[in-house]
DNA sequence: TAGGCTCATTGACAAATGTCAAGAGTCGGC
DNA sequence: GCCGACTCTTGACATTTGTCAATGAGCCTA
């Protein structure tokens, strides 16, 4: 069950046998059922974890509204990023959204492999950057885009999510509220025919 | 003139004689007039910065506007991340607003220091941490906030920048054009009275 | 199967933001 | 000093989005 975080990993740079060898060691399976939370509020995020088959989202609150930050579904990491760079309690809850298997490694660990494993940090820049990448992208279309504009980018980078997420989480994800992404939808919907 | 760079890297991880060195070699100092071109749309970034001294800012035009994407003033790292990171043509300008002295070095140079210094993978990981964690602050802002209280977050976060900056690049980087900031500003203002 | 959930949609209206146009202030070059 | 370009502000109005409330569909559970 590990081999996909191994294969993930690998991709990014060849891991050694002794390398190999200390992340399998370190890496711990853990399941999720849909509406567990895998991370709350106000906890310092100590884990960074591979999504091998399920989904999460992230979220924080915002004047008693729930505003989604990411969903994170198969191959992507799920971790609450500034929680976890800053390791200071954060803003951020991680919930299932679906039955969700992770495989997790702690933080210590991964800063103990980073010191042990130079090459190691050859691996964590190229998730960085992929993560520094995808936020930038998400910048752009927070910035000056109409709804609708926002909703045709979301179907076309996430087209399988669609089915799988509540629309009220889609609608904050990208910055709107949920009548607002309906009517989107309603007048999207209507136009293609 | 080196050293701010010098300076900067040691902070994420002490740098050894001979990678002092090459980092030294690999360096070219250029100074841009305000108004100059750093990049522009089309090109690979091929290259990463530090800003010695002055300011930038990155932006794209979408449907005739020019969008500002970020400022960068000293000691912040000038790249066009999408681009540098993907080495594709990209979409970003970026443009010195005042005489602006960088530190720069190519991205080839950089990927052979990877190889060459296992180490300096750290700085590498860190750095692209730091703007993953600056670039996931960005979106919370741009999701949900009101036009005043991104302005609000801009104050704090950037004081010193409303005095260097003209009006509307601070408008587009938050999502808002002109017109709104000004009277944002006004009614702001006159609150405080 | 009935009742009680949540989710998505829709309508009416309010509030925020965008658009277009005009005008005042500032700055640098000539 | 004057002109022209640019920046910022303001007003009137249009459009978009948010808010509140009601409704129906789907689903779980007793």
């Amino acid at each position: 069950m590990i081999e996909p975080l191994l294969e993930r990993l690998n991709k990014f740079h060849p891991l050694n046998a002794a390398l190999t060898e200390r992340i399998s060691s370190a890496t711990n399976m853990v399941t999720y059922h849909a509406g567990d939370y895998i991370l709350k509020e106000g906890q310092v995020c100590n884990k960074a974890c591979l999504v091998i088959k399920g989904l999460a989202r992230s979220y924080y609150i915002k004047e008693d509204k729930d505003i989604t930050s990411r969903f994170m579904d198969e191959g992507f990491i799920i971790t609450s990023w500034i929680s976890y760079y800053t390791q200071q309690p954060g803003n951020e809850f991680i919930e299932a959204l679906e039955e969700t298997t992770l495989a997790c490694i702690n933080y210590a660990d991964i800063q103990k492999m980073y010191t042990d494993f130079p090459e190691f940090n050859i691996v964590g820049r190229k998730q960085a950057e992929y993560g520094f990448f995808m936020a930038e992208q998400r910048t752009q279309i927070l910035r000056k885009h109409t709804a609708e504009e926002k909703y045709k980018f979301f179907l076309s980078n996430h087209p399988t999510l669609l089915q799988r997420v509540a629309l009220k989480h889609i609608a904050t994800y990208l910055g709107m509220n949920e009548e607002t992404l309906s009517r989107v939808r309603s007048k999207f919907h209507r136009k293609k025919d």
